[in-house]
DNA sequence: ATGGTTTACTAAACCGGTTTGCTAAACTGG
DNA sequence: CCAGTTTAGCAAACCGGTTTAGTAAACCAT
């Protein structure tokens, strides 16, 4: 019974129409386009008309089913899409992506976390193996994605057995951020820190997070000096210009007077700012301020931002290459760990208290 | 005869094998995960057991081939996956896509142009339905992709039967910026124009190309102000901001002495931005400037750049919603076509020439 | 006990291609 | 002129699932 009766606008030949069409088998339209040296050369093009004319081109869906690999590589993250489009951390993370994949004829697929789990949402996607970012340690989902069993690299975890990780060295970073504006004299400083939840302070290993092992740098720097962070002195935000700039405005609310401003994220530090500025303070003079990442656009904040630079896009390649390595098993082992450096970009935005050493 | 022999890892257990293992059909497996009210809820925890022991996952391509549907949109253009992803725009346009797209399941899949043509990179792609963006009319691919017959939505390209189209109106933009300029009582004006060709400067109707209706746009300003622009003062560079920089210098070392300087594109201004500061320029009382797009990162410029404003993130939802729309070929017309405003941003990078009125 | 319905599952067809194995016809050469 | 090889193309199996049609057993009511 048809249920739809004069619905179909037109329904897309198959191989079977063409080789109706052109009076020969599947197996002859197959060869006319993958194989034509196994045809008469006259009969090949001759399949070829036919298609043309009917407008068939292979199914791509039924075509991988054979063929076994899908030409795609997928990013997957915790955060929805549009957060990640957001985030100009990623334009330059998959460009390294892409420097490396697109010339081996790959294409990206980025993958929604939204409705269900990571682990679904990496089961059900068509690709060959999948670069996972963002992802901590302590995430719940980690061992079930761990049991999908499709290739993958992980950014920014920590280590894994059986998976390439990739990471930079967020402690050093944020230890040299830190000593940066110590060095410089300040001591009333204020931390920016996003993410979930404000990392457990413990001591011992590195946390299982990015902002875990940045807070860890910061404080070791802190421990040098013997300076003290009072626990009101670390504030939680997202990582955009509104985050940063209201949780600066609230900090000084709070009766903060910071000399020097810690964050975490470039983003949140350009919306420091702009606080600043809201608040009558000049940049460097009257408040320092330290971004991460270096994201391109501290380049052009007024003042440029210091910041402590991790080389994104080159992140962005060797996780891809890692993928692609363990994409054939055959070249070798699976569970290798890079860790790349960071360093601090000292540009404008720091620069000693101009009240002199406090305190 | 086995070519390789101790090579598989773990073969990844298919249906047939918890089938087998757990004494059933395939059928019944299928059922145990897709219509568990078909089975016995015993037969089906039991089923469901013996599958995460063998660790079985549906093969997504092979579920998607009877499914019929991928919950994959492509995105399309004919520059290489680098550029793209180097571009804001890109960002900023994309977030407006998965806004829409993403809370009704779908992935974003990036179809990479480089090995081959658009035509068949768009053939093997596995996607419902594709976004092309940046393609002019004049493109030789616009008939082949016409015909693959994908649901298609086209991003500031001309009005094309059969598919939705979405731009923006750049020639009101361009006129308004010029304007501004002339306004201000500029007369001496350098262009930068980006992409393959200086479009044919025809007056009649739109150029094909985005450029094209720009340049249409500055030139109907000239008109009215009856101002003349030399061949020289049109440059041509790439979209980026050593781009910019390098036109501005190159233009300034021809003799060229130019007060203001319309840029189609944000961050070539940006570039001029810096080389007017190495020529010790100030911006805007010597050199003004104005960009075009208006990304987020205009704010941030040293002064900040007045631009023309164009609803990039917006353009992105209307494109998906019109995709979406068109995946769904029961509800309504296919040939939709939407302009959406520009207008022109003032922000600090134009003032009045110093020197007063010249020539 | 009988016939009708449900329940619980299976066999086989199907999605749309690719690939293998085979055969008939056309070409070789001695 | 006949065996041996090539050539050209076909039928069927296959990729790994989903879905339809069908069946045997269990259940129900009379």
């Amino acid at each position: 019974m048809n249920k739809r009766v004069s619905e179909a606008p037109t329904p897309r030949a198959r191989i079977a129409d063409v080789a109706r069409e052109a009076g020969v088998s599947k197996a002859a339209v197959s060869f006319a386009f993958n194989s034509p040296e196994r045809l008469k050369p006259q009969t090949a093009d001759r399949i070829r008309q036919v298609a043309t004319v009917l407008g068939y081109r292979p199914h791509p869906v039924a075509r991988m089913l054979t063929a076994g690999s899908t030409a795609t590589i997928g990013i997957l993250s915790p955060n929805p899409l549009v957060q990640v489009f957001a985030n100009p951390f990623f334009a330059l993370f998959t460009e390294g992506v892409v420097t490396v994949i697109e010339d081996r004829g790959f294409d990206l697929l980025f993958i929604s976390p939204l409705h269900g789990s990571l682990e679904r949402a990496m089961e059900r996607a068509i690709v060959d193996g999948v670069i996972v970012i963002g992802l901590d340690s302590d995430h719940p989902e980690v061992e079930a994605i761990r049991r999908v069993g499709v290739p993958t690299v992980l950014v920014d975890a920590p280590a894994w057995p059986e998976h390439g990780v990739i990471g930079v060295d967020d402690t050093a970073g944020a230890l040299a951020a830190a000593r940066h504006l110590l060095e410089l004299g300040h001591r009333d400083l204020l931390v920016l820190t996003m993410e979930p939840s404000e990392p457990r302070a413990d001591s011992g290993a590195d946390a299982g997070s990015v902002m875990g092992r940045r807070m860890r740098g910061y404080r070791l720097a802190l421990e040098e000096f013997q300076v003290e962070l009072g626990a009101d002195c670390v504030r939680q935000t997202p990582a955009t210009i509104e985050g940063g700039e209201a949780a600066f405005l609230r900090a000084w609310n709070d009766g903060l007077r910071p000399t020097g401003v810690l964050s975490m994220s470039d983003a949140a530090a350009a919306g420091v700012l702009q606080a600043a500025r809201h608040l009558g303070m000049s940049v460097p003079d009257d408040l320092s301020i330290v971004g991460f990442d270096d994201l391109p656009f501290t380049r052009f904040t007024d003042p440029p931002l210091t910041t402590v630079h991790q080389p994104v896009r080159r992140k962005g390649e060797e996780a891809a290459r890692m993928l692609l390595r363990a994409l054939n098993p055959e070249n070798g082992r699976t569970g290798e760990h890079r860790v790349l450096e960071t360093r601090l970009v000292v540009r404008r935005s720091t620069a000693p208290p101009v009240h002199g050493v406090r305190r």
